[in-house]
RNA sequence: GGAGAGGUGGCCGAGCGGUCGAAGGCGCAGCACUGGAAAUGCUGUAUAGAGGCAACUCUAUCGAGGGUUCGAAUCCCUCCCUCUCCGCCA
């Protein structure tokens, strides 16, 4: 969410960024809206003012021996109820302009960072390194797709999936299964170890929870609900984790937090039909490693650039070749002010694909959740920046591990930093 | 699921219709005392919004929302959450 107190003070600067992103978000309305708002609190609290000030006199003359029912108090009264008359008439039009604010501001998107590149979509993300050309396979034409190779395997069983569930799920058989736990052991040790405190929260989650982090209200469509209750199938652990300090106010000392967490993410993938049909790479359910940063706002860059190399590690140590792309404006999330997509290498269908996003959402989460933090022996709060990144996702993982090690005669080889968790150095039939 | 108890400031805890943002204590900060510290004493110590250059002023907030009243932490209604006992259950 954003500052309204900083779109009032700098509205041309906060236009300007926005119309970086998309000319469709205008804060003009939101401005008159607010300045309507003032206004009427103005009045309103003039109001009640006077109204406190009778309390007490009626108060006070009936401490001093005056009849509630006298004169005197009884034309006291009459004025009270005078102004009440027209605080009930302000009141409702003060809290209607206030949630079509709060509405309007809930819809906007975050401003981009100065330094993220300006562009409309996709194609002008800039591609800031690329990591291990000495990995590429050199077999790549004779590389079959991951699900072809996992089903010959015998450990991905996608129909049986479909029976049990439906389209867009993943069955993990015997060394499947095996490499994908090992996955998320080796991931999570490797965080913990670079700094992070592992938390594994509810899988379920409410409706105040996506609100905090943004999917709600804008972005309901892509997660499952459930009917009966105001919980939510977690889309990925960014929600849940940086929403364990909702509503807090942190010591100063506490910061910075650094968690990472495996769980399991479910996405809806509305709209995306016909996209990414078969295999891993888009599953209404797919586990992930994440990390979660809150820390002190001035050093929110290089917590995020980082953060980037905690997630770049894992690749690196994995030995799949991978590149960095910086996301411009038009391609940013709705939180993001600055995103980093680390995209990993897939010869069969000779691209790169995103296998993590690295996301600085500076203080527009920590609006929302209202997360703040106090500084010892000084009055006020500040809002906190909150950072994620996935550290990975596992099921693109575990694509690319069956492609890119993927030997002549079908079967796998297992990266060496990976033996030790699996306990072996093939997957064959 | 059934029965009961309860949700007050950073924490503990009083207040149960009147000047209460809320006694008292703990904690924390400043000052005094001290060679220094402890102990002691004094003072201060919530958050948000609006107005003002500022000092500061006003408003709201005692789980949330509504109601009664000139006035609600206190009374009434609805909801949420926590705890205890019973049942069920991995």
């Amino acid at each position: 969410m954003l500052d309204l107190k900083y779109i009032r003070q700098e509205p041309e600067k906060v236009q300007e960024l926005l119309n970086r992103r998309d000319s469709q978000y205008q804060i003009q309305e939101i401005l008159d809206l607010n300045q309507k708002q003032r206004d009427l609190e103005t009045t309103r609290s003039r109001l009640q003012a006077r109204n406190n000030e009778i309390s007490k006199e009626i108060g006070q003359k009936i401490k001093s021996g005056l009849s509630p029912e006298s004169e005197e108090v009884k034309n006291i009264k009459a004025e009270s109820n005078q102004i009440k008359q027209e605080l009930n008439d302000l009141e409702p039009q003060e809290r209607e302009l206030k949630t079509q604010i709060q509405n309007l501001l809930l819809s906007f998107p975050n401003l981009p960072s100065e330094t993220t590149p300006v562009g409309k979509d996709d194609t002008e993300n800039v591609e800031t390194r690329r990591w291990g050309d000495d990995y590429l396979p050199d077999n790549s034409d004779t590389i079959s797709p991951h699900w072809e190779i996992g089903e010959k395997l015998g450990i991905l069983e996608f129909n049986r999936a479909v029976k049990i569930a439906q389209s867009r799920f993943v069955n993990l058989v015997g060394m499947g299964a095996a490499l994908e736990r090992a996955l998320i052991n080796f991931m999570l040790n490797r965080q913990i170890a670079a700094g992070y405190q592992e938390v594994m929260p509810p899988a379920l989650i409410n409706s105040d929870s996506l609100t905090g982090t943004g999917q709600l209200p804008k972005f309901g469509e892509e997660s499952f609900q459930c009917n009966r209750d105001d919980l939510w199938l977690a889309p990925t652990a960014e929600v849940p984790v940086t929403n364990l300090y909702r509503e807090e106010i942190l010591d100063a000392g506490q910061l910075p937090i650094y968690h990472c967490s495996y769980t399991p993410c479910f996405r809806r993938e509305a709209g995306s039909y016909g996209k990414d049909t078969k295999g891993l790479i888009r599953l209404h359910q797919f586990n992930k490693v994440e990390l979660v940063k809150i820390v002190r706002p001035e050093n929110s860059p290089s917590e995020h650039e980082a953060l980037v190399q905690n997630a770049e590690a894992i690749l690196q140590e994995l030995k799949l070749p991978y590149r960095v792309m910086e996301l411009c404006t038009g391609d940013l999330g709705f939180g993001a002010a600055k995103c980093y997509d680390l995209e990993v290498w897939l010869p069969s269908s000779n691209t790169y694909r995103e296998i993590s996003s690295c996301s600085n959402f500076t203080d527009f989460q920590a609006r929302r959740a209202n997360i703040r933090f106090k500084e010892a022996n000084q009055k006020g709060t500040h809002f906190v920046h909150t950072l994620n990144g996935s550290g990975l996702a596992i099921g693109r993982t575990m694509a690319a591990i069956l492609e890119n090690y993927q030997q002549p005669d079908g079967t796998v080889k297992i990266p060496d930093a990976l033996q030790p968790y699996l306990g072996q150095s093939l997957i064959s039939v």
